[in-house]
DNA sequence: TACTAAATGTAGCAATGGCTACGGATGATG
DNA sequence: CATCATCCGTAGCCATTGCTACATTTAGTA
């Protein structure tokens, strides 16, 4: 018999990192934001952001300070890296490209904001660019 | 000063419980395409279909069985309850839909496989409606 | 300066999902 | 029916992300 069965195009062996890298991404995004509207980013204004408890974000910051994605010393604002930076940028250009193109097809705001938040970790680049393409039109 | 920063529309407080969902999506959807395959779905299957350990497959059936979307006996193959297949025919069908619009907006049949295999979980009802209505077109 | 409120850190627990190592169950085959 | 390979379960480890409770730091003010 023999019937192969073909795996899933993306592998799950990697699914805790991916979360990982999601998490980080919405940090840095979260980061430029508060910085931009308030000044600086503390602990407690990323708490109120995500809805988490400040432990949760305590614990989160520590380890994409240790990623070089953040700047934390203790007691003090949050701030980006170099890299953090340019991360948080590519992040949120994808996201307002997916809000925009969910808007433009036809979604009203609310939920284009909610799945926009959801869907666009999983936007690779050449859905990306279709998306483009498409609000061009 | 008392600027108020506005939460983001999804809140982050069930990150982990959002994941657990997407898992359940993942593995209801998976049992079902396995049995249409290979008659019946083992643990094992799971675990090559995932590229996890047959270890991680065993304790994610335990806890989907307890939930009621699974129906699991030592040593047996796994199945669907009618709750776990309503589920899974729910995933499969906007699994479909998500896979056949990227293709339609121009993305190549590979890279929309793997972004429509993330971007499922995260398309409400009435982005999914949008983009049935642009398939039509 | 001393006090207090707010912000942050630390300790320690739970759930989820990875893993390896090991042992028991099942089923096919001699 | 005994053996053996395959399948599956259990024990026990780690990482991530939630939490509460408590300790500490900081900063503003009496």
């Amino acid at each position: 018999m023999e019937e192969k069965v073909k795996a899933r195009s993306v592998p799950f062996s990697q699914t805790r990192s991916r979360h990982a890298s999601e998490t980080a991404e919405d940090y840095v995004e979260a980061v430029m934001e508060l910085i931009e509207e308030l000044g600086e980013c503390r602990v407690l204004d990323l708490a109120r952001y995500f809805n988490v408890s400040h432990v949760t974000v305590s614990r989160i910051v520590k380890r994409l300070h240790d990623e070089n994605l953040l700047y934390s010393q203790p007691y003090k604002p949050v701030e980006l890296t170099a890299e953090g930076s340019k991360l948080a940028k590519r992040v949120k250009e994808r996201h307002k490209i997916v809000l925009a193109f969910l808007i433009a097809l036809g979604v009203d705001r609310t939920n284009a904001e909610i799945d926009s938040e959801g869907i666009e970790h999983h936007v690779g680049s050449k859905t990306l660019a279709a998306m483009k393409r498409f609000l061009k039109k």
